[in-house]
RNA sequence: CGGGGCGUAGCGCAGUUUGGUAGCGCGUUUGGUUCGGGACCAAAAGGUCGCAGGUUCAAAUCCUGUCGCCCCGACCA
């Protein structure tokens, strides 16, 4: 303990500082000082990459059993390959960055860096494109891409950042609607039953929608101050790249038709997602199914005869069994060892000392709750995994309850705005441009998306803000 | 682009009003006592005070310029 309590005070906030800065130092550090003209680049520590290389392996498995293969393409986008689709090009023109020197050569042509690469994917795919045996074309790409925005946020936004983006291709509308609604599926289930986030799901309204797409459909969650983060997005394209493109196949009836593509893609904007979601005053806490270790062991009183044996036995026992583990064998006390792996966000913790070897036993502390229980070391792996299941169930209900209580379904405006304050509205909504506009500037809330199911004709709503009749129920809230 | 704030040791900061030996906490290193919730004692290492110019016997401190970062707006798949 400090000597006297002015010391006391400055030692504990020394303590929050390092708490204050939990986010940015363990997983993600954006640190410009290098990059005078570069806003926004990031820098993922090894052990915020080891939660984004956990969650690539798990989504591309369901990529892979919806039958995608993964490719790569190009960087560098010619301008001219850029602008061939009008609507995209207007979207994303403000936000491309150029190269315009190669070398000791002035180009001739500016090359845009990647900003998302359906136009060049799609000039790539009329060339591979043939005929209606060539169809559907599943692909995904893992790459990098840049978007050069105004103000940027740790996490969230980044000028550079890292991403998966599926491209596919088919014969009708109809089934890339159903591609684009698969996918959407797909990323529900990884933010779901991986993440442990729920997600509201549904089509973005008109001045929300991807630059060039026929429909988007997005993926919504709400952080613990009740705002919205896009944690991904599914987009039916209709054939309007393929027409900018020529991606057209010969049908069955010896007719040149145009293709109809689909593009999806989430970002390590997820990984933001997954700490304002779970995070707590004691620092990260990562759903099991990410969290690079999923527990830890912390020897208590390791100078003790036998105890690092037995935690090294352990420890192999429980690596064997197919648990991300951790041995903390470093030379520090106990307490700052609870400290530092709850700051990380590590699920479990095992403590094992002396007296529990006596009693065959350990003691496990789960970091959700901070519940602790003592259980033979008999079966430890089996009881490991049935909690780590255990503490991703109580983290979603936990998120989903939070949600629960920030939404409201309302019908008068003023009920709107007091339900935006503090979480989402779910509201009748005419659909209309200049209304969403005013919804915002009045209450700074945006549509998030809308639902499939409702059919205004039966329940006759009127809309929230303007009176008109209504055509969408609408989710509205503030986002990131 | 507009408004505000800040650049001093690895990290977080005080010192600037009123110019006069470069400070504190954490961290690091060494030795010792400790060890079931962020230990204690003792010693040590570590900084051309963002950069450039000016004023002065003397500048972290005053003046001018410049670069960078953060926050709030605006903007934003």
């Amino acid at each position: 303990m400090a000597k006297n309590k002015e010391e006391f005070v400055q030692h504990i906030a020394s303590r929050t500082e390092d708490f204050a800065k939990w986010y940015t130092d363990v997983v993600i550090k954006t640190d410009m000082a290098d990059y005078s003209d570069v806003r926004g680049c990031m820098v993922i520590k090894p052990y915020g990459y080891a939660i984004w290389e956990l969650m690539q392996q798990q989504m591309d498995q369901r990529f892979k059993e919806t039958g995608h293969v993964n490719a790569y393409f190009p960087l560098l986008i010619p301008e001219s390959m850029l602008m061939r689709e009008a609507e995209h090009v207007e979207g994303f023109a403000p936000e491309v960055a150029w190269v315009t020197q190669g070398g000791t050569e002035t180009l001739t042509e500016r090359l845009a860096i990647r900003p998302t690469s359906e136009t060049i994917i799609g000039t790539m795919y009329a060339k591979w494109i043939q005929s209606y045996r060539d169809l559907p074309v599943l692909m995904n790409q893992w790459c990098n891409v840049m978007r050069w925005e105004k103000s940027t946020r740790p996490f969230l936004r980044t000028a550079e950042f890292l991403w998966q983006e599926g491209h596919t291709a088919h014969a009708t509308f109809e089934e890339a609607q159903e591609e684009t609604m698969r996918m959407l599926g797909v990323y529900k289930d990884f933010a779901e039953n991986v993440l442990a986030i729920p997600v509201l799901t549904g089509r973005k309204s008109e001045k929300e929608k991807f630059a060039g797409a026929y429909a988007t459909y997005t993926m919504e969650a709400m952080m613990q101050d009740g705002k919205a983060l896009q944690m991904g997005t599914s987009h039916n394209l209709g054939n309007n790249f393929a027409r900018s493109y020529d991606i057209m196949y010969l049908s069955k009836e010896g007719k040149q038709e145009y293709c109809y593509t689909t593009s999806w893609g989430t970002s390590t904007r997820m990984i933001g997602g997954v700490i304002m979601v779970h995070g707590d005053d004691r620092g990260l806490m990562l759903p099991p199914r990410i969290a690079p270790y999923q527990a830890v062991i912390v020897p208590i009183a390791p100078h003790k005869e036998g105890v690092m044996d037995k935690a090294e036995e352990l420890f192999q026992i429980l690596k064997a069994a197919g648990i991300r583990m951790k041995l903390d064998d470093s030379e520090q006390r106990a307490g700052w060892k609870f400290n530092q792996w709850e700051m990380k966000g590590v699920p479990v913790r095992i403590e094992l000392g002396p007296k529990d070897m006596e009693k065959n036993q350990a003691v496990l502390v789960r970091r959700d709750t901070h519940e602790k229980q003592f259980v033979s070391l008999d079966g430890l792996a089996d009881t490991i995994k049935a909690l780590l299941d255990d503490i991703h169930t109580s983290m979603y209900n936990r998120a989903l309850n939070h949600r629960a209580q920030h939404t409201r379904e309302v019908r008068d405006f003023g009920d709107f705005m007091d339900a935006v304050k503090t979480g989402f509205a779910k509201a009748p909504w005419c659909g209309e441009r200049e209304c969403e506009d005013e919804i915002k500037a009045i209450t700074g809330a945006t549509t998030r998306c809308y639902t499939l199911d409702y059919d205004p004709e039966l329940r006759g709503d009127t809309c929230i803000f303007c009176g008109k009749k209504a055509k969408h129920l609408m989710y509205f809230g503030k986002a990131y």
